[in-house]
RNA sequence: GGGCGGUUAGCUCAGCUGGUUAGAGCGCCUGCCUUACAAGCAGGAAGUCGGGGGUUCGAGUCCCUCACUGCCCACCA
């Protein structure tokens, strides 16, 4: 480790050493504690990404926001842990090696169950996980050694255990109902897995001829092909059109089949021909029809929506070439009525796009209402805060509307539910372990179910499966869910709100309930929970705020970025943008200012080494005990001293606040402002005078220390954000013998509101006077490097701060003066009149145009505050920190307008 | 059909429970290679806070309304 840095910050040479460091000195592993923990704990679990992923811009924002939150509680000293994984992602996953064997000529089918499953595993072990990988390159404070995978050992226990007991509870049945059908995965899939898309469509209206007389009834369908599966035709009671047809049959049209007119007041009369064609085995609502007029389904297509036997001529045809037949050949038989344009909400697969076909299939459901009673319960009684707060809508809404869900999936990829059936008299056993026998007829000859579960039920464990939830009950303690659950954070983003977050508070309210305490007392719904706070993020989009997506090859691959930019600048740039509840725009400007950030510290790391140096040589030495722990400071100190030690107090202390309210934006740049305005641009600046290595003394070694224990603050500070450049620097700082392995492991800097008010009061009228005489040289021409005599009123440079003030303002001399010299060139402000001497003349126009401009601003300003001055209300009403705060502005400007007036007059007449 | 957001400087966005003079980055203009940093330093210009109405002593912030815009949910064929 050397403190000689070249002079630009290159973050390549460094991330990969420290990530590899922080992995294998395993700093962030938190072993399962044999007592419970005396400190705050602070446990968070990752968002399992799915096993076949590859790092995006999301990813990297929830681990960045993760990262920071716990880094900061590791740091303010929790015991944090941070625990990630993978998910097995069932159809995601089985898609891929589906793929792999497509290449290879083969279905699954040809390879069998078992080796099909063998070869995922296989798949897994060799490209599986690489996102974990990438994880490891960005710095994550995760504890490694707790890594799992949704299909381990373990977490199929818990996911058996888990399914068992809900069925035993009456809560999963097994039933023929609508589910959403995905012809190319071949699989039923979750109503949250469709995504419903805008569509044109047609409306076709087909006659339906009445049996025994001459005439029709005329429906009306946007899927012409499942009338094959018609079972009935239904009208509204009081519909007078169809008053006449009530319990009339009628033919099917292209079938020989007849099938009645039923009345039924869900029907509404004002849509299409106010008849509806009912198709139990086809749609939802006609299914519940069917089943309140107790007519028997027909299913009219196979697995692969392809028409079926029972669709006559036309089995075999897929449904959409189905459908054009039908149209067709009704039309030849003039059944056709008519074909409108209609826009209609269409469902297709979440994974591939494919329509869904809405079809009649066994399946296994939880029942989910007394679920979500305890899942709305938890948030209404405030056991889980949600931010952006109005997320907590949003899931009351979903939760208040919920239906069943359908668990079962027709994949071989997953935990495979525990229920065995039997071939003799068909009853189901529901068994942790494989039964023996069937537990009704006690035959032995059992079938194991070959459906899986939905991969989200696995997932929706998680907050206790991975502390070692293994069964209900006292026997279900263990020291890690007594340590550890509830976790206090969930970080994810809106998208799977519903998917995952909602179902870990509903599994997790049902089933933490019944496990006791760490004390042995009863758990309340307080308790259950699995975590007590939701922070919700937002979409990472395109510069152009565009979504993100590889048709629109818009996609910024992290990794890429990453690499171009480094892995502080670029969580930086997310930290910075990542205001709660709105998306961000990720530009490559942006974050090439972050990475100008980056080295901005570096530079001023390598500036503090060189002044250490120089010190060195002159003979003082500052040492570890000098400079760590946190800045101190006496009260005879140097003004700058006094001043950047309380801008650091107030900073931690501002950084706390915006934390824990996952204002990530506010707190970086809070750091950002403090770190380079406050100490790079004035601090350092000053600095620079005061250290004084020709006559070292010992206010030059107590300036000396406190420039390096505020910079290390500073890096302590930093490190959340930017781990990999504040660990370098760290180490570098301790001369490669710091006082903990990683700074991850130090304490993040003690915050104090108003720590040195006065020095910060007085610093700013330092900072005013410079600045305006800036101003005031540039309006005048005056070139930098010439240092001009400046003259000064009502106020007096602290004799102290005299040097470094005439420095950063180029004055040769300060006169103070009672009044300015008449015609010079000047400037007033609250505190002081200022003015320099130089020859040259100033630009009159455009200082009377400034000058009228200013005038006109406090004008205006000030008859605003002396009207609400003499406002009674006001004065009753408002805060009285506001009233004197305008009282003193109201001073201000009664003291700044007759000076720029006179300013002004000076100016002579206008021309 | 239901629900939730957004509209602030040329651009991208902050602005937390209403409170003194609305901020940042980038861009732009001017001047500087001042031995930490040109990925830098100093200075500057630039906003009727989408339109209209209301509440209030006080509104970018709260309410109503209009316009434009984004997202989520949904079993009307």
């Amino acid at each position: 480790m050397s403190r000689d840095l070249p002079t630009a910050y290159d973050p390549t040479a460094i991330e990969d050493r420290w990530a590899e460091y922080w992995v294998s000195e395993e700093l962030f592993h938190q072993p399962s504690p044999t007592t419970l923990p005396q400190v705050p704990v602070f446990t968070t679990l990752l968002p399992p990404p799915n096993v076949t992923g590859r790092l995006h811009m999301g990813h990297m924002l929830n681990q960045t926001e993760m990262d920071i939150i716990t880094r900061w509680h590791r740091m303010r000293g929790s015991l944090a842990l941070w625990v990630p994984g993978t998910d097995h992602a069932g159809i995601a996953t089985q898609m891929m090696v589906e793929r792999q064997l497509e290449a290879e000529g083969k279905t699954r089918q040809d390879v069998g169950r078992e080796a099909f499953i063998e070869r995922v595993w296989q798949w897994k072990k060799h490209y599986g996980g690489a996102i974990l990988e990438q994880m490891k390159r960005l710095g994550t404070s995760v504890d490694w050694s707790r890594e799992y995978f949704t299909m381990d050992a373990g977490l199929s226990a818990a996911v058996r255990e888990a399914f068992v007991r809900l069925y035993e509870q009456g809560l999963i049945y097994r039933g023929a109902y609508i589910v959403n059908w995905c012809p190319r995965c071949q699989t039923a899939i979750s109503d949250l897995e469709v995504v419903h898309e805008e569509q044109q469509g047609k409306l076709w209206e087909i006659r339906y001829p009445i049996v025994g007389e001459s005439g029709y009834v005329t429906v009306a369908t946007t899927r012409p092909e499942t009338m094959l599966g018609d079972v009935a035709v239904a009208v509204h009671p009081d519909d007078e059109r169809y008053l006449n047809v009530h319990g009339k049959m009628l033919r099917l049209p292209l079938t020989d089949r007849e099938i009645p007119v039923i009345t039924d007041p869900w029907v509404s009369r004002d849509f299409g021909t106010g008849a509806v064609k009912v198709t139990p085995a086809h749609d939802a609502n006609d299914f519940a029809l069917g089943q309140r007029h107790h007519l028997q389904p027909i299913n009219v297509m196979d697995d692969t929506a392809h028409m079926n036997a029972a669709a006559g001529p036309y089995a075999g045809l897929d449904r959409f070439v189905a459908r054009k037949r039908i149209v067709e050949d009704l039309d030849e038989q003039r059944l056709l009525a008519g074909v409108r344009d209609h826009v209609n909400s269409i469902g297709k697969c979440d994974r591939c796009k494919t329509i869904v076909e809405p079809r009649l299939s066994t399946q296994w459901f939880i029942k989910i209402q007394p679920l979500a009673d305890k899942a709305i319960a938890a948030v209404e009684e405030g056991y889980i805060r949600f931010t952006p707060e109005q997320y907590a809508k949003t899931y009351f809404e979903w939760m208040r509307n919920i239906h069943d869900w359908c668990i079962s999936r027709q994949l071989w990829w997953g935990h495979r539910i525990p229920a065995w059936h039997c071939r003799h008299c068909r009853h189901i056993t529901v068994a942790r372990e494989t039964p023996e026998a069937c537990e009704k007829c006690g035959h032995s000859e059992l079938e194991q179910e070959t459906d899986v579960l939905d991969t989200w039920f696995s997932s929706g464990l998680l907050p206790f499966s991975v502390f070692g939830w293994r069964g209900g009950g006292p026997s279900a303690r263990t020291p890690d869910l007594d340590a550890f659950y509830p976790t206090q954070l969930l970080v994810t983003g809106f998208d799977i709100l519903f998917f995952w977050v909602a179902r870990m508070i509903m599994l997790g309210c049902h089933f933490m309930l019944d496990v006791p305490m760490p004390d042995g007392s009863q758990r309340t719904l307080k308790d259950a929970v699995p975590f007590r706070e939701v922070y919700i993020h937002a979409l990472v989009r395109d510069a152009d705020r565009q979504k993100m997506s590889k048709t629109k090859g818009n996609v910024i691959d992290p990794i890429e970025i990453v690499r171009r930019f480094g892995t502080d600048a670029v969580r930086f740039t997310l930290a910075a943008m990542a205001s709660p509840g709105t998306d961000i725009a990720f530009s490559e400007e942006r974050t090439g200012g972050y990475r100008a950030f980056a080295n901005k510290i570096w530079n001023a790391a390598r500036f503090l080494f060189m002044q250490l140096d120089r010190a060195a040589k002159a003979g003082i030495v500052v040492t570890p005990a000098d400079f760590s722990g946190e800045p101190e400071i006496t009260a005879d100190a140097p003004l700058e001293s006094r001043w950047i030690v309380s801008r650091i107090k107030s900073t931690a202390a501002q950084l706390d606040e915006e934390l824990s309210e996952y204002r990530f934006h506010e707190a970086a740049n809070l750091i950002y402002q403090f770190f380079w305005g406050d100490f790079c641009d004035w601090y350092l600046e000053i600095i620079k005078l005061r250290l004084d290595f020709g006559s070292p003394s010992e206010s030059t070694r107590a300036a000396l220390t406190t420039l390096v224990s505020v910079f290390e603050a500073a890096l302590r500070l930093l490190s959340p954000f930017m781990p990999f450049l504040t660990e370098e620097i760290w180490h570098a700082l301790y001369g490669g013998v710091p006082p903990e392995k990683s700074i991850a492991l130090a304490k993040f800097p003690a915050g104090e509101m108003h720590a040195d008010d006065l020095a910060e009061i007085d610093m700013r009228v330092l900072q005013e006077l410079i600045g305006t005489v800036r101003t005031l040289r540039k309006d005048l021409g005056i070139e930098e490097k010439v240092a001009v005599p400046m003259q000064l009123s009502r106020y007096s440079i602290p004799a102290d701060c005299l040097s470094f003030v005439r420095r950063l303002a180029r004055i040769s001399e300060v006169i103070p003066v009672d009044s300015l010299t008449e015609g010079a060139s000047s400037r007033s402000t609250f505190n002081f009149d200022v003015a320099v001497v130089y020859e040259r003349k100033i630009d009159v126009a455009a200082e009377r145009e400034r000058l009228v401009k200013e005038l006109t601003r406090f004008e205006k300003e000030a008859s605003n505050a002396e009207r609400q001055l003499a406002n009674h209300s006001f004065l009753a009403k408002a805060p009285s920190t506001v009233v004197e705060g305008l009282r003193r502005r109201a001073g201000e400007l009664s003291m700044l307008i007759p000076k720029t007036r006179a300013a002004l007059d000076s100016l002579g007449p206008q021309k």
